[in-house]
DNA sequence: ATTCAAAACTAACACGTGTTAGTAAGGGAT
DNA sequence: ATCCCTTACTAACACGTGTTAGTTTTGAAT
């Protein structure tokens, strides 16, 4: 374990050359001319020997340490929702392909901010993505504003903000047409999370100004609130679908509220679509197995940490961003579970 | 961002004293004697300067690294089943307690083994865990046999491993028992994986012997192969339950393959659990929520992977392991998808 | 033979830390 | 006065690397 630690110094002794000549070949080193035999010397030597350089030394002298920290909020949200796992892979899927390496960190909620500091003040890591970044979180707003290089898989409204996002007016406004096309005017919601979650505002103003342009209003007690689960979901979709008996259709927050509001409809005697429509957000790779198979809004995860990280790349290279807030467009898949609205 | 770079010579020049003392200080190091008022007097200083010591500095000189590695086996699966993720969870949980941090690597199927050497042999980390090892892999195996500290979530069944898994044989005995007692006796199964996978492998061959002590078989023909995704499950329980109609039961690989299952039931005509009777494995967060919701068995992914975390601390610390192989054992979770055969 | 320029390489520093061997000061005992 | 032991601290090394300023060698031109 502690037997095979080859340094450039064992390198240089077998090549019959100092450590820096090594140093200089490994590294491409255009401004110093090598004479091609000793540069063919001495990367034998380093194959011959498994020579892999020593990171930290290497962190030490040039500041750099090809890590980047990804930081999820909440990160208990991995136990019950899907989408968090697709944006990861987009990330450390990038991340591998640069050659980059990935530090994840889990930001507990109320948890001490110290998660940034560690990482950031202790120099482990060259940049920051964070996913579901919550909008009050003042550590974050203050790495933002030292222009440390960070992007956001979501949004803290910040003017400095690098991030990645997604529009929802107009697809939901799309949704919304397909609902009311098929005869709903009585329609809920129920969130998938708190309602300062910057995208959980964002989807229920779209989805109120989408039925205005139908002289439809979203009443306030049309809609619940979820938070994460399947389960509370199903709560918060019996509490409303008890509570409002009339509503024909209902919004998810995303697909895996939707389980919990199909299975409250079930139970209350219910069947989807042909007594209550759904959409969901996301487009799960469930989404479509479901019974009835989900109409719901299709985002990219996967796609989205891919953006992400390549934006963190092109801030860590001094590359100009194009748009520092770059937003996806989702779009609607149309499915079984919204259906004609029942009659009377 | 290079602004507030601190080190402990500006913590020693503020406080009056050498860089050698700041370091004892803040190291607590109990051989050499420091007057209090000179401990006060550093932590004053390097509390107010916002002193963080530099990781790569402080891993050079010590070797260590605080990190471990975390390696997922096919990443891709991460998009399509929701076991990872809880696994991932307890071992980033278990490492924040222990102010460890957490490195994720993808290695994909078929892709270079390089990614073990670069954690391992340029010193980024004390230790590794590896979730869904292969059989196969001759790095990981070689990583094993120099003892370096591997864990495996899952198993290679190398003698010298180190590894938290399932037992599988008594809870599939039971689930058998339950199935049975319900008036199968055709009884077919659909795997998650590749049957090279050792879990799968693990759970035919426990199924098959729960078959034989009711006198039953578990035939060739009455097993499909799935590939992780609900989608494979669908298309391996179409074929199956085509090939084989007789059938009135069938042992999902997990839930995420029971969904495909109990689609493709739908499909042909045969309700759930009326005519078919399913039972998942993992119970997921979504399986009580299925309809019917599944019968399944629990494993504790996140217990799995504090657990490997826990025993990665224990070797890096030279504590001995009381048992290198950790077997956890599942539990059975009867709902509504499985209900006496069909008569005739 | 001498000069000069390019080519090929290396000595030496810097990065920031943890730790050991060693120095200086204080004070009590002989 | 000398010796010695404890207390309180520090000088100096080591970790392994990347890079710059500088040195030696080569080879051709004068």
């Amino acid at each position: 374990m502690a037997s095979n630690r080859v340094t450039s110094h064992d390198v240089a002794r077998l090549a019959g050359v100092s450590r820096a000549t090594v140093s200089l070949v490994l590294n491409r080193s255009e401004s110093v001319t090598l004479s091609k035999e000793t540069r063919e010397r001495v990367m034998q030597a380093a194959a011959e020997l498994g020579y892999k350089p020593n990171s930290a030394g290497r962190m030490l002298v040039s500041g750099l340490t090809e890590t980047i920290g990804l930081i999820v909020s909440d990160p208990s949200i991995l136990l019950v929702d899907q989408y968090i796992p697709q944006v990861l892979y987009g990330i450390e899927k990038a991340n591998r392909q640069m050659g980059f390496h990935v530090l994840v960190e889990g930001l507990e909620a109320g948890g001490r901010t110290r998660a940034y500091d560690n990482l950031v003040e202790s120099r482990r890591i060259d940049g920051l993505i964070v996913v579901n970044p919550r909008a009050g979180d003042r550590a974050l707003i203050s790495l933002i504003e030292k222009d440390f290089p960070v992007v956001l898989v979501g949004s803290v409204r910040h003017p400095a903000e690098v991030s990645v996002t997604f529009t929802t007016r107009n697809v939901i406004g799309q949704a919304v047409d397909h609902v009311v096309g098929l005869g709903h005017h009585r329609i809920g919601a129920i969130t998938f999370s708190p309602r300062d979650f910057v995208s959980t505002n964002a989807r229920l103003t779209a989805l109120s100004s989408g039925l205005a342009r139908h002289g439809l209003a979203l009443d306030e007690d049309a809609v619940g609130d979820g938070n994460f689960s399947p389960e509370s979901g199903y709560r918060a979709a019996k509490a409303l679908l008890t509570r409002r008996p009339d509503l024909t259709a209902i919004f998810a927050g995303n697909d895996t509220i939707a389980i919990g509001v199909l299975n409250a409809a079930h139970e209350l005697g219910r069947s989807v679509p042909a007594d209550l429509s759904i959409v969901g957000f996301d487009d799960l790779p469930f989404a479509r197995w479901l019974t009835p198979p989900l109409t719901t809004i299709r985002t990219d995860g996967v796609s989205q940490g891919k953006l992400a990280a390549e934006m963190l790349f092109a801030r860590l290279h001094r590359r100009p961003l194009e748009n520092k807030r770059v937003r996806m467009e989702p779009e609607l898949v149309v499915r079984d579970s919204t259906q004609t609205a029942p009659t009377g």
